[in-house]
RNA sequence: GUCUCCAUCGUCUAGUUGGCCUAGGACACCGCCCUUUCACGGCGGCGACGCGGGUUCAAAUCCCGCUGGAGAUGCCA
């Protein structure tokens, strides 16, 4: 029996975006049953995907999670013991316990290509089957090994599962679950770029950072027989499973910037109080108990327990967060009012970065909320405004819009030059006038046609904002 | 397709050891009141145990099946 106080929790996010609200939800209840236990919140980036990680993402989730004040005992910018809390960081230490477990011959190498492995599993698909690894590279000879290695034959590690049996875990919300190990895939331990994955990072660094409870999202239920096999490989213990509910779209699939917004940076820009956000996300698959809808952190921590957590997936809703949050603002006194205006709408920053957009088309100061406006509100209103150029289609115009989406996305860095160069290469390759492509655009994402050049807007008005607006305007045509 | 998880009002949920549930609260919506307008606030209304079998004196609560939803099935996490 471990004392309350050798409680150590984490979260593992990793740097690849906008700061996730999904991510702050699984925060907020690793911190609140760490404070719970007078435990320990540990927070690792988990940066083991070269192809996508984003070095200013890792600086966003700090501060998203500072901001609604899920603040770490050990992380990346203040240390701990056991560090480094950078996968990237930490890569001589996944060497050697991949040689371990080479050396307990419970993994292997696996020279198999791509493309290969891409035709087993559309094989396999096409049969019907499931989809899974053959095996192939489970049983070279040294012989055969050793000439691979001296041809530089790029290779995998894989975990040799068990064939046959079952593995179980106990999970601590939703009791056993239990696999056939036919099921199980020899999991890739080590990428080809000599990074970990994700299943065999996670386990090495839960286990050093003596992890105690994994309380992560539903989505992971499925990989944790995996995890499971490799604690065993190296014989140490299991952490208790908590697998939290996945926080849904409308339509009840697993929320996603395409239908939601998901970005913290959005809700702190659309005017959501960090306190408003942390008590709506406690709402979602946990209850205070004595139909009590307002609460602080503080006090959540103080009754929680894993025991009032409900299993089904909740709908994000953002019309019952703007709710929570209409509470919080209306308590307000005229102090705490004064300095969010300041601090958070009308900042200093913002308005530096306004200026030269916002001065010369403006005659007298009185202007300057009418005529911008939409720099600072949510959804527009297009009520009397022609959007639809007279020679689209609306099809067509949809599926622009769709494409812009897509583009918007997909665009690295959010900076006038860049949004400049994206959108010129998007109306190339649909090959729309510059007219018929740009003044909708316009349209929507300002809501009128008189606004300041469009690509210093766009920035200003921030990634998340343009699409929320571009979504926005989609509904409204039907 | 296969495996796994889940299942109370449109939404978030209470219901935790079966009876006090003709299923409670909140959001949204509708109506009324307050009010020179709007908002806030107050009062009220609408509205759910997915279906079928068991077990039991008694089931939203336990068991089985079905159905439905979701996740996983990646050299993403």
């Amino acid at each position: 029996m471990t004392s309350s106080s050798d409680v150590r929790v984490r979260i593992a996010p990793s740097p690849t975006g906008d700061p996730h609200v999904g991510t702050a939800y699984i925060a907020l209840f690793n911190y609140v049953f760490a404070k719970k236990h007078q435990g320990k919140f540990v927070l690792r980036i988990e940066d083991t995907d070269q192809t996508r990680a984003k070095a200013s993402s890792e600086q966003d989730i700090f501060d998203s999670l500072k901001w609604l004040n899920l603040n770490w005992d050990e992380g990346p910018d203040c240390g701990g013991d056991f560090g480094p809390y950078r996968q990237s960081e930490r890569l001589s230490i996944y060497r050697e316990h991949i040689d371990i477990l080479l050396e307990k011959k419970k993994a292997y190498r696996c020279f198999c290509t791509a493309e290969r492995l891409d035709e087993l599993r559309a094989d396999q698909k096409s049969k019907g089957l499931q989809t899974k690894y053959d095996g192939k590279c489970r049983n070279l000879s040294e012989a055969e090994i050793a000439e691979h290695l001296e041809k530089g034959t790029p290779y995998v590690i894989r975990l040799a599962m068990p064939q046959e049996g079952t593995t179980s875990f106990n999970d601590l919300l939703r009791g056993d679950v239990t696999i056939n190990n036919e099921q199980m895939d020899d999991q890739i331990l080590l990428k080809s770029d000599g990074f970990p994955t994700y299943h065999f990072a996670n386990v090495v660094d839960d286990h050093l950072m003596k992890i105690t409870h994994v309380v992560r999202a539903e989505e992971w239920i499925s990989s944790t027989p995996k995890h499971v096999r490799l604690y065993e490989a190296f014989g140490w213990d299991e952490p208790t499973w908590i697998h939290m509910p996945l926080l849904r779209n409308k339509d009840k699939s697993k929320i996603s910037k395409r239908k939601n917004p998901v970005s913290l940076g959005y809700y702190k820009r659309a005017g959501i109080l960090p306190q408003s956000m942390v008590n709506f996300l406690a709402l979602m698959g946990w209850s205070f108990g004595d139909d009590q809808e307002f609460f602080s952190l503080e006090q959540m921590i103080e009754v929680f327990d894993f025991k009032n957590v409900s299993l089904g997936g909740p709908i994000f809703d953002q019309t019952k967060l703007t709710w929570v949050n209409q509470n919080y603002m209306h308590k307000m006194n005229d102090d705490e009012f004064v300095a969010h205006m300041r601090d958070e709408v009308i900042t200093e920053d913002f308005l530096r970065k306004l200026k030269p957009l916002a001065l010369e088309r403006m005659t007298r100061f009185e202007q300057f909320f009418d005529n911008n406006s939409f720099f600072f509100n949510g959804g527009l209103n297009y009520e009397g405004l022609t959007i639809l150029p007279k020679s689209r289609e609306p099809k067509e115009f949809r599926d622009m819009l769709k494409g812009l989406l897509v583009v918007v996305d997909d665009l690295y860095d959010w900076n006038t030059e860049s949004i400049g160069s994206a959108l010129k290469a998007y109306r190339e390759s649909i090959e729309w006038k510059p007219k018929d492509f740009f003044m909708p655009i316009r349209l929507i994402t300002t809501g009128r046609k008189d606004s300041p050049p469009l690509n210093e807007s766009l920035e200003l008005i921030g990634r998340e904002m343009v699409r929320y607006r571009i979504r926005d305007f989609m509904t409204t045509m039907k």
